[in-house]
DNA sequence: TATGAATGAGCGTTCATTCAT
DNA sequence: AATGAATGAACGCTCATTCAT
């Protein structure tokens, strides 16, 4: 069985609690290496430099996401599939909470985020189109308009969680999902 | 009048832009120097370490928030609060970008922070009292979760204007308004 | 054999040579390196500050002052003692020229010393224990001060050979065992 | 009233204090300004360098050591000579004793010393010549010899004092003083 | 494949010195 | 004479990256 396999995911896994915590420019490549029980040099067997790591674990993390939300991305019903999308996002923030956090603190940047920028605005845009025909099918004016805020509605709340994760997040989702499904 | 002053404002301006695009870890100092026209060593005359500038920064700032926003907080029409919350904060993302983009990129990290959270906590935990008040007024059975989902709301907005500032948040906010607003 | 000590001890001697000559706080670490045939990042992965070398340092000689000295703690002759401290002293000092210099330019300082003063003061208090006996069983009137002058006398004694390495330390070094083995 | 030497002599004595206490590297020129309540600036009208104060402070040290110690130096009866430099010697150490410190953690540097290094043999080797003198009136078979041992001896009793002021220096002087008026 | 010793560029910071006022 | 703002070189130290083994 390939070991290495497991050591990389050793180190992404490393990384990404790391730079979630920390940040990824304070977080050094040694404690990523001590952390995941491997050695400094070995790291550069699997990425070629730390920024490598981070866009491969990001990619990750997105790949992740897109299988997630494409799940339900065919329901036909609006209400049903607003309701699915508040839902299984609550449940994969839940899940990869520190990818999300992560992405939060980075996505703002400039820097390493440009090269990602094309993976997460295509999550991010089919998303919205296909929010923005659920609307029109509801009948709403604006459907354009509607799916922003409403998928900026999610956003808001995720952030909110991502920290402080003491808050009724479940109550909170119920309820728009309520407000919603008139 | 105090040349130091305009040299204080310029390094704040500059640390201010640099880390809001770079992040604050990975902006040298002799960045923010050669940006404000100041020499490295000048820089600790005003402040007494790296992180005494992003501090005394983000203070600013909360000061400024802290003034505009409790510009409106005896407002006792409910329905003039929520429109006049909702423009006051799009008016002072827009005016302050930079600071809005760094307290963003910083309030998930849990190093630095927490001598600025305090801060933070207070600006947000008036605001949100506030809220409660105004949906309670206004009839809503869970007046917490609503104000909790209408500042988040805002929040997602405003974090999807600072990413892209092409958005016509102008629209989103009187969207916003108008739904509360019936 | 590994290398790494052979690298250690280099810096160890570096440092010695340059601590002494030019001061502790006048010897940049760069320098250190340098001499060592070492690169400057290196000099961590031995130890962890400069203040640590230091300190590693006078551990080591005080470590070493100790075991000379206590190889003829036994010595019942009182007069074999006195002759023997006398010249198994002006034997360390020959050999432990640097050491000394840096002890004593630093032995007056109250910053780092703090932390060594505990190594220094056992091995100077088991000494000076020792010799009041000495001065004891001679039939001395008040032993105690003739032990802090004997020991003090050759304390000047050597900070003069260490300042000027030409004078007859040996002829002197006689003459102040005669003076006592009358 | 020229304010001006004052303003000197407290810059004199804030750098004696400091420079004794922490060692003239790890002295700012910042702090002793402050010490001495002076603007940093100033101090460069009095003494062109760091160094430059070090080596005038350490020559007005010398010439009033000078002064007390050639004051008795026509003393004809040996007994009283050896007498009087004991005491005067433990009297000055006492009134001067940052200056003293300062001396010891310097002597044995090549760095600044050098230079003053002629003021100081100066005043060794007059004291030396004249104690030879005494020791052969006092027929001493070597007397070059004696009078090192004799200057090394008080030396050393020095050093232990600045250390540690509170030894026993009277009785330890007196104590010296029998020794050799028997 | 795996190690960790080794490097060197760059960081935040200090401080002796200069200079405009 | 006196200030203290301003400079810049040098410091101790960290860390991404390389490389011999």
């Amino acid at each position: 069985m390939p070991k290495s396999t497991n050591q990389k995911d050793s180190i992404v896994q490393a990384a990404l609690k790391l730079f979630a915590k920390h940040g990824y420019a304070s977080t050094p490549i040694s404690l990523i290496a001590k952390t995941a029980n491997v050695s400094q040099g070995l790291m550069y067997n699997f990425f070629k430099s730390k920024e490598d790591l981070l866009k491969e674990m990001m990619a990750l993390g997105f790949a992740d996401i897109h299988a997630s939300m494409t799940s339900y991305v065919q329901e036909t019903d609006p209400n049903k599939a607003i309701e699915m999308h508040v839902l299984k996002t609550m449940a994969i923030i839940k899940q990869r909470k520190e990818f999300w956090k992560l992405l939060h603190t980075i996505r703002l940047q400039d820097k390493v985020v440009t090269s990602m920028r094309t993976s997460f605005q295509e999550v991010i845009g089919n998303v919205s189109q296909s929010f923005m025909k659920v609307f029109k099918k509801l009948g709403y004016k604006n459907p354009e308009l509607e799916a922003t805020l409403f998928l900026t509605q999610i956003d808001g709340l995720v952030i909110l969680y991502l920290q402080d994760d003491t808050i009724p997040i479940d109550k909170l989702a119920k309820h728009l999902i309520n407000r919603y499904n008139t």
